[in-house]
DNA sequence: AGCACGCCGACT
DNA sequence: GTCGGCGTGCTC
């Protein structure tokens, strides 16, 4: 008799699928479907990959499911054919991937419809909370409402147990429940689009000519309107009917990139980011799902959100290292986002103001079609890129007599100045004066970075904090020295050498709490700061009309670091910093402090501009074999005992060899460049291979037979195909 | 990943 | 005598 088999994912770390009989009695879950099944001694949410005819294993280990959890495919065949090529390029458990990029309610299994929103608010009959004196509880959730009405899953957060005090004032009729409509109504008019430039009309044009895939590359300084070319795009694939999937990195996905979207498609725009519950989350993926989203903005994990009619893909700001997710299931999105596209048959439109060697690459081969944008909207010119040979300079800290120049220059004709500096803290070394002491954090092998302003020391590759000494720990004495200079000192500093002007700092420690980021951004924008101090923060997505000099202080940190991808960050972050500047009437100026004037990568950056500068860049990828030219993938191991780590990636090496590995190269095993942190030992083997196709049949091979070796049990390791750090 | 089973040290 | 430490093995 045919019977049939389930193929269900499961979301372990396990890299095969597992066999399922269906319920006797019950249609068979369609392939996309979820299902609750037994495994092991508890039950699981799994994923209905395939039917089939056979089993893996013999009957008797064969199961019945619990039951089927969706009526129809949470996943269309587009989606699930993403996501199962998806695993298979990153040698990911199928899982993993097909199940663990599901919204974390459907993971859980509950139902794939949105959940019921209930808020709370205060009514007509409620008196003031300072009346309650008597009922601290009861005042603190009139309190909290008299604020804003708030959502049930605000109140768990804020006030646990406020059920029973809410059931309390309920009864007196103090307060009341209403459920949220899922899209409230919007007084919303559309927004008319700018006429375009020749060019953005040209690249919109390009974009929706094609029927079905295509891949472009929008390579438009910045200023130039890459967004207006997006609205426009998209605009026409709703007119059309179908949808768009618009990517942005994470730091650009602001209350004000959404207002942008909202402002022209309205209620039609669907966000999906990590700052949303997991309710909200669910209505985002579930209004793409079922098409009443038009627009889907999200960041990395949103490329796998399936779309109704898909009719247009958006990567802005392609370049950005943000989209690779750096654990667990190692994807990049940009390259997921083109992948879907060619299955989904649509085209996809990667912008950026300083395109990833990749992607030029891909322009160059004719896989892109690049569509330039070289003018900046309106009457704003470029900025100019000037170079500060800093050596012999009586420099104030980071600052030299030349830059503090021009900033006081700026700053008399009132007008705005950023600095930039990529290195958080007060100082990244405490040094003792009389001995030469310095604290050092014992997880790692790293210094701790002085943060002044919390009077703490703080490792920023583990995290751990510890007070700030007050003498030496070596000889006692009392001349604890700060060197060097992180954005804490540069505020510092700044601000005493220009006590009239006000001095914002926007890293990572000024803005940790909720909120803060936007309104130093707002602060900044609204000219309540005259000088803005940052790391990458500032260089990404925000606009600063009124800044017109931009200072980067040390570009010498970007030019000795290890990694080869190092000269196109730094490129990537100057023109991204300097691409702030000089949005209104007047041109902005960029003033790059270094030791190094000379450097190549310097000089090229600064006499051809980016472009120039790439295609240098890349005539070395391709001398030295490094990718775009080569394709990589990076094992990477950790363990508590120093030598194990190593003793793994020596036997996986041997498996290698074994195994054959014509046409690949394996580099290492080497210690990683920090090779303590966190109190873990860490070491690599770099693969690299000038074709893919060897590449990932050796990783076919290889990886199922890692988890089997016995030094794998005493070490913790993953698998990254095409890293972006090789460290 | 979970969750069991299993075999050795310090406690009621 | 047992509570519990984490090594080892399995999940259709």
């Amino acid at each position: 008799m045919p019977r049939l088999i389930l193929k269900v994912a499961i979301d372990a770390p396990l890299r095969h699928l597992f066999d399922y009989l269906p319920l006797f009695n019950a249609p068979p879950p369609a392939v996309g479907c979820r299902v609750r099944v037994p495994f092991g001694r508890r039950s699981q949410v799994g994923l209905v990959v395939a039917h089939a005819r056979h089993a893996e294993v013999a009957d008797a280990q064969l199961r019945h499911i619990h039951e089927p959890l969706d009526s129809d495919p949470l996943l269309p065949a587009s989606v699930l054919e993403l996501l199962r090529r998806a695993a298979d390029y990153y040698h990911a458990p199928p899982g993993e991937v097909l199940v663990g990029t599901l919204p974390g309610l459907l993971r859980a299994g509950r139902p794939a419809r949105p959940m019921q929103v209930w808020q709370w608010s205060l009514t007509e009959a409620a008196p003031s909370p300072d009346s309650l004196s008597r009922a601290p509880r009861q005042a603190a959730l009139l309190g909290a409402l008299t604020q804003a009405p708030c959502e049930e899953s605000q109140l768990d957060a804020a006030l646990p147990g406020w059920r029973v005090t809410a059931r309390t004032l309920a009864d007196k009729g103090w307060i009341e429940r209403a459920q949220i409509a899922p899209d409230a109504a919007t007084d919303w008019a559309p927004e008319r689009g700018h006429p375009l430039t020749t060019a953005q009309r040209a690249a919109v044009d390009a974009v929706a000519a094609g029927s079905g895939f295509g891949a472009f590359l929008l390579d438009g300084v910045t200023g130039s309107g890459k967004t207006e070319v997006y609205l426009t795009a998209i605009e026409r694939v709703l007119a059309a009917g179908r949808q768009a999937l618009v990517l942005v990195p994470e730091i650009s996905l602001t209350p004000q990139t959404e207002a942008r979207f909202r402002a022209r498609f309205g209620a039609a725009v669907a966000v999906l980011h990590s700052g949303l519950s997991d309710t909200e989350r669910l209505a985002a993926w579930l209004a793409a799902r079922g098409g009443q989203a038009g627009v889907l903005i999200g960041t990395r994990s949103a490329v796998f959100a399936p779309l109704a009619r898909p009719g247009l893909i958006v990567v802005d700001e392609e370049h950005d290292g943000s989209y690779k997710q750096q654990d667990g299931f190692r994807y990049h999105a940009r390259d997921m986002a083109v992948l879907r596209a060619r299955i989904e048959d649509v085209p996809v439109l990667l912008g950026s103001a300083t395109p990833s060697l990749e992607s030029l690459a891909h322009g160059r081969s004719g896989q892109y079609r690049v569509l330039h944008l070289r003018e900046r909207a309106g009457s704003a010119r470029l900025p100019q890129l000037e170079l500060l040979d800093v050596r012999h300079q009586r420099m104030a800290g980071l600052v030299s007599p030349a830059l503090a120049g021009a900033v006081r220059e700026e700053l008399a004709a009132g007008r705005q100045v950023m600095l930039f500096l990529n290195r958080r803290g007060y100082a990244p070394v405490l040094l003792c004066h009389a001995c030469g002491w310095v604290p050092k954090c014992d997880r790692c092998d790293a210094h701790y970075t002085l943060h002044r302003g919390r009077r703490l020391l703080l490792c920023h590759h583990c995290g751990r904090e510890r007070p700030l000494p007050i003498r030496c720990e070596g000889c006692g004495a009392q001349d604890l020295l700060p060197l060097g200079a992180g954005t804490e000192r540069i505020e510092n500093d700044i601000a005493a050498l220009f006590p009239d002007h006000r001095v914002l700092r926007v890293d990572r420690d000024s803005t940790r709490r909720r909120g803060a980021l936007d309104a130093h951004l707002e602060a900044a924008r609204d000219g309540s700061a005259d000088i803005l101090v940052g790391t990458q923060m500032l260089a990404k997505g925000h606009h600063f009309p009124a800044v017109t000099l931009v200072g980067i202080l040390d570009a010498d940190q970007g030019l000795f670091a290890a990694d080869f991808r190092a000269s196109e960050r730094l490129a990537q972050t100057i023109y991204q910093v300097s691409g702030r500047c000089g949005r209104g009437e007047q041109p902005g100026r960029v003033l790059i402090q270094t030791h190094q004037p000379q450097h190549p990568v310097l000089r090229a950056l600064l006499h051809g501009g980016y472009g120039t500068f790439a295609a240098e860049l890349l005539a070395e990828r391709e001398a030295a074999g490094w990718p775009p030219f080569s394709h990589l993938a990076l094992l990477r191991a950790e363990s508590t005992r120093q030598e194990d780590a190593l003793w793994f990636l020596g036997e996986t090496l041997s498996l290698a060899a074994e195994l054959g590995h014509a046409g690949v190269d394996l580099l290492g095993p080497v210690p990683a460049p920090m090779p303590k942190r966190a109190g873990r030992y860490r070491a690599q083997l770099l693969l690299q291979a000038q074709r893919r196709a060897p590449l990932h049949a050796l990783l076919r091979a290889w990886l199922p037979a890692l988890a089997l070796l016995p030094a794998a049990r005493q070490v913790r390791w993953s698998l990254d195909v095409d890293p972006l750090d090789t460290y």
